[in-house]
DNA sequence: TCAGTTTTGTAGCAAGCGCTACATAGCAGG
DNA sequence: CCTGCTATGTAGCGCTTGCTACAAAACTGA
């Protein structure tokens, strides 16, 4: 029957939520399939029946991680388009509240391990870096296709390069 | 007697290496101290015996790691003092060489476990990078010693922004 | 040679992990 | 009410991990 599919395939969603959350806070190594069911308020083995394996779990998270890290940039951002240095300091200022700063220190853990293990984190790392790169594009004033993209790319390391300098030195004087 | 905790040391000393190597081609999630021990040609029963514990070993070898890490910067980089940019840019052609890549790869997930894990990987990381920082400051030509020492974390963090991107999409066309 | 110390091997513990087998409870249609 | 499917709890397996207890070997100084 496709009713019991379709319940199925929204208590898979609403768990989604609280395991996100979960993930943002205690990151890729403190998530297990055991934390993540009492974040969820259910059990490991309900985990393993809604999704197909961790992997299959962690998977649908981050992909969804990254889409809310788009949105919730998109909202504090002003909306207009501007100069790529311009844009990345409007993204560095805003990416250091804190809520918004646990989403790069997991995202850094996750180029990480994408670099080492592979599925599914560099596939995830692939599709957030490649979302976030379409949303930096679109608030970039480059009239030029091939140049705006390759802007984007210049954004997105700047950003990325002081997130990594800020984590490694905590209490440096800021830029 | 001093001459036993001497050997030891030596003893110590000699097992770093090999498994730094270790380290370098299976990062810090491949390397457990079965695995290290197996590199380092003895047992997780006498790395215990060279070290305190699994912290301590892993403290030393990514100490050393970093110190190894500035001299192949310097052996392969031109001698002169540079403009930030320019220091940028030749830092980041010699450390595409697959040799020097993998420090950055292993570099990425120390920072990441010293935002999450703390000990021994936050002080670790700072370490090295105050090192990095100071080796860059010394090929810097700006003259004022505050404006040098920010020169030196931009480009520590252009370099940086740079990898992440890399390793994100790792078949984008590079800069 | 012998006592005492240092070094090393063997074996295994306790905890954590992803995952599964099995049984039960709940619910649907006939 | 009965039958069959869906949903969920319980228990535990097999594996890996950091670390340790114990004893034997190897060495050292007298």
């Amino acid at each position: 029957m496709t009713n019991a599919a379709h319940v199925r395939l929204r208590r898979r969603d609403a768990v989604l939520e609280p395991i996100c959350d979960h993930l943002l806070a205690h990151g890729l190594g403190g998530s297990n399939l055991r934390a993540l069911a009492r974040a969820a308020d259910t059990s490991d083995r309900m985990l393993l029946y809604y999704f197909a394996d961790k992997n299959d779990l962690i998977d649908a998270a981050l992909r969804r991680l990254g889409q809310r890290l788009a949105d919730r940039l998109a909202e504090r951002t002003p909306n207009k388009r501007m100069v790529p240095n311009q844009l990345a300091d409007a993204v560095w200022t805003v990416i250091r509240e804190p809520d918004l700063w646990a989403y790069k220190v997991l995202f850094v853990e996750l180029v990480a391990r994408s670099a080492r293990v592979g599925e599914p984190y560099s596939g995830a790392s692939r599709a957030i870096t490649e979302h976030f790169l379409e949303w930096v594009s679109s608030r970039l004033a480059t009239a030029d296709d091939v140049e705006r993209s390759k802007d984007a790319m210049d954004v997105l390391a700047i950003v990325d390069g002081r997130v990594l300098l800020q984590m490694a030195l905590p209490d440096a004087n800021t830029v």
